[in-house]
DNA sequence: CACACTTACGATATTCGTAAGGATT
DNA sequence: AATCCTTACGAATATCGTAAGTGTG
């Protein structure tokens, strides 16, 4: 007994002709025929009784009817369903990214992602960098979007999008707010507003000042990006961000001015579990990223 | 894609192995390999991952082996039924019968049947003759075990068991009850019980009497054959049953004599709904009630 | 080098379509 | 005579097993 005999028997026991189900699924008449006949001699006896003028199911015939339709019409959702899967005609992609790009870089990637494979759902999980890795380490999400951190530059998985160079963000009307290029040191003379531990920001932002030997006197601090940047704009104070999030600084009403001595500076980039192969719409996502990335690198160059 | 190709990664997605699964499913390893590189075509995109030294499913073969277990169990699962349906493992026959014949050979040929085919399961429909034609006709019942009323002898889908003799039945003491034979008329001189309409074998007992120019004067009646022996027992008067109810009516304690002047005879036999061909169990029944009657009859000769 | 999967290839089995046969209306 | 299913048969396709190839630990 095999699909094809079942497919062939259901679609006689429907039309209840051996002429009219053969043109149905496309075979020859004697073929389909001879398909019947050996499901019957697989499973041990008459299914449908042929008399010349008419056909018509036996009692076992009916029951294996009933049980088959069930499972021909699983096995057609089943196959349609693989196939979508790989045409990424349906699917499931979750992504984890941390707050300073799943704020800024993120909903333009996911917007060209999603206008490319219109029916593929994206699952974000907007969460600081640390647990970003951990998500994908853990099978978790697939993908994930983060600082890699200098030191631990060699977990491998990690695909470096963009080098990304600190800003420093500052309000409109401040002394600085119109330089080409600040120093930390003239930086620090106003009040500086961070991100609040843990963030990998932070962390970055604080570790480059300590190797400097500068020292960071922190005014005040908030969870949220964008709050850092009402603050700023409201003239609160200063602060460094990644470059990622010019933009959104600009849009909250603040100046941006690139920084030195030292500069901050971080790769970007995906993070997979490299055991797991990318499932199809992971895949997709990765290159969307990567092309997204290398669009805007030639841009600017 | 087909059910011996999803097998045989269902095989592999178990054991992680070709070596493995390919002896589990009884081919060649490289039979199977091939057998899966068809079925990744067929799909569109890979199922598996093959390192030379470890084989894991990617998320679309995940996906695929989530839905192919509940698919391939329901497929064997029934494969399994139908074979144990032509087998006679499995199944189950539905019979109605007359009242007369319910009671009294029908548990032996129910037996007998059991014995043959111990785990088909028999529904038995204790029904007046009328009812018996209208469930086979109806297709509630496959088979049917009555009387066939001499006057519609030609519907078809009858099948003669046996001729029966109605016989008298008598009180022990009675002056008639150590007779070979007895007429009606001799009968008729103590009280008569019958059964009550509508019954077959009233109305035989009825029609043969007017026929003959005979008046039958019924003093008790009652529904259940067994109340009409106990009541007979009881020397409350006498009655005319099929031959089929002797061993009844003697254990209940009357006795029984032939009857002549007129006989009033019958053919018992199993009917079938021609439209529909038998069930195998109903089948199996069939013969079951052939082979009882052909061998009382030879018993009897 | 040993192990595990893939490719190559000839043999076997299955399935197909055309043509002929048989039975019923 | 027309219709419908079955049988016959040669061709095309699929599947199989053996043997050789490839890549990794």
């Amino acid at each position: 007994m095999n699909m094809r005999q079942l497919k062939a028997f259901m679609a006689v026991a429907q039309t209840l002709s051996f002429a009219e189900a053969s043109k149905k699924i496309f075979i020859s008449q004697p073929a389909l025929s001879l398909a019947i006949k050996n499901l019957e001699e697989s499973v041990g006896g008459r299914l449908l009784i042929r008399t010349t003028r008419a056909v018509s199911l036996t009692a076992e015939g009916k029951t294996l009817y009933e049980k088959g339709r069930r499972l021909v019409d699983e096995w057609d959702a089943m196959e349609e369903e693989m196939r979508q899967l790989f045409r990424l005609e349906r699917g499931m992609v979750s992504v984890a990214a941390m707050p300073s790009f799943a704020a800024s870089q993120l909903p333009e990637v996911i917007a060209l992602f999603r206008h490319k494979y219109p029916v593929i759902n994206v699952q974000i999980h907007d969460v600081i960098a640390e647990e970003t890795v951990e998500m994908v380490r853990s099978g978790k999400v697939e993908l994930g979007v983060t600082f890699m951190p200098p030191g631990m530059a060699d977990i491998d998985g990690f695909t470096k999008l963009a080098r990304d160079e600190f800003v420093s963000v500052i309000p409109v009307g401040h002394p600085l707010s119109n330089r080409e290029t600040v120093s930390w040191s003239e930086l620090l003379e106003s009040d500086f507003i961070a991100l609040q531990r843990p963030s990998m920001v932070r962390m970055l932002v604080e570790k480059t000042l300590s190797d400097a030997g500068i020292e960071l006197d922190v005014t005040f601090d908030s969870h949220q990006l964008a709050t850092v940047g009402r603050m700023v704009s409201n003239g609160l104070g200063v602060s460094v961000v990644p470059a990622l999030c010019v933009q959104q600084m600009e849009q909250l009403g603040a100046k941006v001015v690139p920084i030195h001595s030292p500069t901050v500076s971080c790769d970007l980039g995906v993070l997979t579990n490299q055991k797991d192969q990318l499932s199809v719409p992971a895949q997709a996502m990765f290159d969307v990223l990567m092309k997204f990335y290398s669009v805007n690198a030639n841009s600017e160059s």
